[in-house]
DNA sequence: AGCACGCCGACT
DNA sequence: GTCGGCGTGCTC
């Protein structure tokens, strides 16, 4: 027999084995992770198919040398990597990579010391009356065991019981304690009609497993399975008690001994929302994400394998991992971009665990506020079900929202809060309340001139400009982490002093509030300003305090944090998002201002948003205000289907780069030509990307717009057979690319 | 990704 | 004369 491997490496095919006589063939099956000689190393390697021929020369074809002593992985789970492959177009070694996750061997077994009885021992063997004879006799058999605290307990010890040991009476063992099992009914919380109608309409959908898990069941015929259940959609505006909604399906799975991965943004996995969970089962859920220590990844690894983790809260990372008894997937804030992983091994995590679900069979959850417009068509044609959650949990009411038409408001060019903004922070301060400035920029300001010359700071490695952070005295790349002191004389006339700050940064707004409101105490909330999740932690904390009237802070600032008494917020520039040629900027900055309107008004004062807007007619800002969600995704469908943007087209972007200009143009140039278009396909470019010069790497991207019914992963794996990528050179593929940088 | 093989500069 | 730099090519 022939044993297909895929190897965790970034290598694009499977490779062929036979078995070495020393491994007992019954124990290969498809599933099941090995150790194999590739090249002079030995490596670990995973079964997917199991075939009688080969196209490999029999001189060059090696032996499986070991069966790794892991629990073997699922049939469905090993079509799901190499779906997941196939999809991405990555390496299937890379995506094995994130499932082994540097697996070690298995942690030391924590655990409480028990003595047995072994069979060499006859009641001769210790002299009448000594401690050994007494020991001996707590022990009738050899299924009886004996604890530190019931040799205590029987006057003995310890060490006594290990005196046995030497001499070959008794076995020590460790008898394994589990970590703390999350309890479904732990703590069930008061739940509305409401919620408890959305509840029970996710719990239907959550069914016992079919088979009991066993290691190796791809070895027997596969049991028939029912088909997977479509993905539910959970709906519910910011503070309708989602998590507690979708809890009650966790608490379902659970029941039936399942495990329940919940996804998360990286940024949610706050200890904010773990003590939710622990609240709610009793136990803290296993968290993973890339800051795990090793020894911490190695447990947890460990523990998802085995199954004894059962309630598993992590980043996109955590839905490769190889559950043992995967009954439930949760993808929490369903719509957030941080899903995207834009570097290396490029996917999106939401996409891939509907992906997965669908392989396992299994039920999945997306929940969100404002779900993504994929969602919303997936919805719209059926593939999808929706639970929605109407009503703010307490009865809290949302925000009153308001355009400020920036063009009538005619400030100067060095003030960014029009009238109206200012006014409103006014009375928010006086009223003993607190506010909150949203402008998602970094910094003092974006751009520094000379009012000179007109040369702009730029970086040396990146086509950006410079961005000035007065604080630190510094001029900082965003993209490639330069910096620089602030020149004395400009870099291109030699004038000096003639630098001008243009545009606003959150510093720069802090600096405005305060002048314009000299008593309010002003604090500001970036992730430049904020390195630890401790600083994070305490400002929150004195937000809570009420020590802080105005906030003043970029995107971290509007993810799912409680100010009871944050009744204003303000959107310093609503149009921020709406420029650019990203596809989804509408959609992002629809679902930004919802979020950030969100964190108003919650307790029982009732919150305003305003927001400045130089294109106060745009159909986002129309919907922000009459909050009218329909309505926002009819205008944004239209105008996605007249753009040919998804999800009416599928989008794959290759973006080639590397040191030499001329050589990168020359093969995106070769690339072009290699892929035939189409009535159902087009190419857009070659041209240079939104960065054309990336950490000194010129960057060439190719768009390519493709009909949904068709592969897009054909047409680009046909051309780079054709074409080869010189070793300079650099080829990243973004299958459904989300940023376009 | 590794690791070997291979062909050119500064050392005991 | 050798040790070792990292370019290129292969791994069932």
């Amino acid at each position: 027999l022939i044993y297909q491997l895929i190897l965790p490496l970034p290598l694009p095919r499977l490779f062929d084995y036979r078995a070495a006589p020393e491994v007992n063939p019954a124990t290969l099956g498809i599933g099941v992770l090995v150790t194999v000689p590739f090249g002079t190393r030995e490596v670990a390697g995973l079964i997917v198919n199991i075939s009688t021929s080969t196209s490999i020369a029999a001189n060059k074809l090696k032996s499986i040398s070991a069966v790794l002593p892991l629990p073997a992985l699922s049939a469905d789970f090993c079509d799901f990597l190499r779906f997941a492959a196939r999809y991405t177009l990555t390496p299937p070694g890379m995506l094995l990579k994130m499932t082994l996750a540097g697996t070690m061997p298995p942690p030391p077994p924590v655990g409480e010391a028990i003595w047995q009885r072994l069979a060499t021992a006859t009641p001769t063997t210790c002299k009448p009356g000594s401690k050994g004879d007494r020991l001996l006799a707590l022990l009738p058999n050899q299924t009886t065991t004996l604890t530190t605290e019931s040799l205590h307990a029987a006057g003995l010890t310890a060490s006594d019981a290990q005196a046995l040991v030497k001499r070959g009476v008794l076995a020590r063992r460790l008898q394994e304690t589990l970590p703390p099992q999350p309890d479904p009914d732990h703590h069930q919380p008061q739940l509305t009609a409401a919620q408890q109608a959305a509840a029970a309409e996710l719990v239907v959908s959550i069914v016992p497993p079919t088979a009991p898990a066993q290691h190796l069941q791809n070895l027997r015929p596969p049991a028939p399975r029912p088909p997977a259940p479509r993905p539910i959609v959970l709906q519910g505006v910011t503070g309708s008690g989602k998590t507690e909604v979708y809890s009650e399906a966790i608490a379902a799975a659970l029941r039936h001994g399942q495990q329940v991965l919940v996804l998360m943004p990286e940024i949610a996995l706050t200890t904010a929302m773990l003590s939710r969970f622990t609240q709610r089962f009793g136990a803290a859920p296993l968290v993973w994400h890339s800051g795990l220590s090793s020894a911490q990844r190695r447990a947890h690894w460990w523990a998802i394998a085995r199954g004894t983790g059962r309630l598993i809260i992590g980043a996109r990372s955590a839905l490769f991992l190889p559950y043992a008894t995967l009954g439930l997937l949760v993808v929490d804030e369903e719509h957030e971009a941080a899903y995207k992983q834009e570097e290396g091994t490029i996917y999106h995590a939401r996409d891939m665990a509907v992906a997965r679900a669908h392989h396992d069979k299994i039920p999945i959850i997306l929940a969100s506020a404002t779900p993504s417009l994929e969602s919303h068509v997936n919805i719209m044609q059926g593939r999808y079900a929706q639970v929605r959650l109407p009503e703010r949990f307490g009865g809290a009411q949302l925000p009153s929202i308001q355009r400020i038409d920036m063009r009538a408001e005619n400030l100067p060019a060095s003030r960014f809060l029009s009238a109206p903004l200012v006014t409103a922070l006014q009375e928010t301060v006086a009223a003993g309340e607190q506010g909150m400035l949203f402008l998602n920029r970094r910094g003092y300001a974006p751009l520094t001139l000379c009012r000179s010359c007109g040369h702009r700071l730029q970086c040396p490695n990146c086509s950006a400009w410079l961005v000035l952070h007065k604080q630190r005295k510094k001029l900082q790349c965003h993209h490639c982490g330069y910096q620089a002191l602030m020149p004395e004389h400009c870099p291109a006339c030699q004038v000096p002093d003639k630098f001008a700050a243009c545009g606003p940064g959150v510093e720069r707004i802090a600096e405005e509030v305060t002048a314009l409101l000299p008593h309010a105490r002003v604090a500001v909330m970036a992730s430049d300003v904020l390195t630890t999740p401790q600083a994070v932690a305490e400002l929150l904390a004195r937000v809570h305090r009420q020590e802080i009237d105005l906030l003043i802070g970029t995107q971290i600032m509007a993810k799912g944090y409680h100010f009871p008494n944050m009744t204003l917020v303000g959107i310093v520039d609503a149009d921020l998002g709406l420029s650019g040629g990203d596809p989804r900027a509408s959609e992002r900055c629809y679902q930004l201002l919802q979020q950030v309107a969100g964190r108003t008004g919650r307790a029982n004062k009732p919150g305003r948003a305003l927001l400045q807007t130089f294109q106060p007619t745009h159909p986002v800002m129309q919907a922000m205000t009459a909050q009218d969600q329909t309505a926002f995704i009819t205008a944004e469908l239209a105008e996605r289907e007249a753009y040919q943007l998804p999800p009416y087209k599928r989008l794959a972007a290759l973006i080639l780069s590397g040191a030499e200009q001329a050589l990168v143009q020359r093969v995106a140039q070769q690339l072009a030509h290699a892929i035939p278009q189409d009535a159902t396909l087009r190419l857009l470019g070659p041209a240079p990307a939104m960065l054309a010069l990336l950490r000194g790497q010129h960057r060439i991207r190719l768009l390519l717009v493709a009909d949904r019914n068709r592969s897009v992963q054909d047409s680009i794996t046909a051309a780079l057979a054709s074409v080869p990528i010189p070793k300079a050179l650099k080829l990243q593929i973004d299958i459904d690319p989300y940023s376009f940088f």
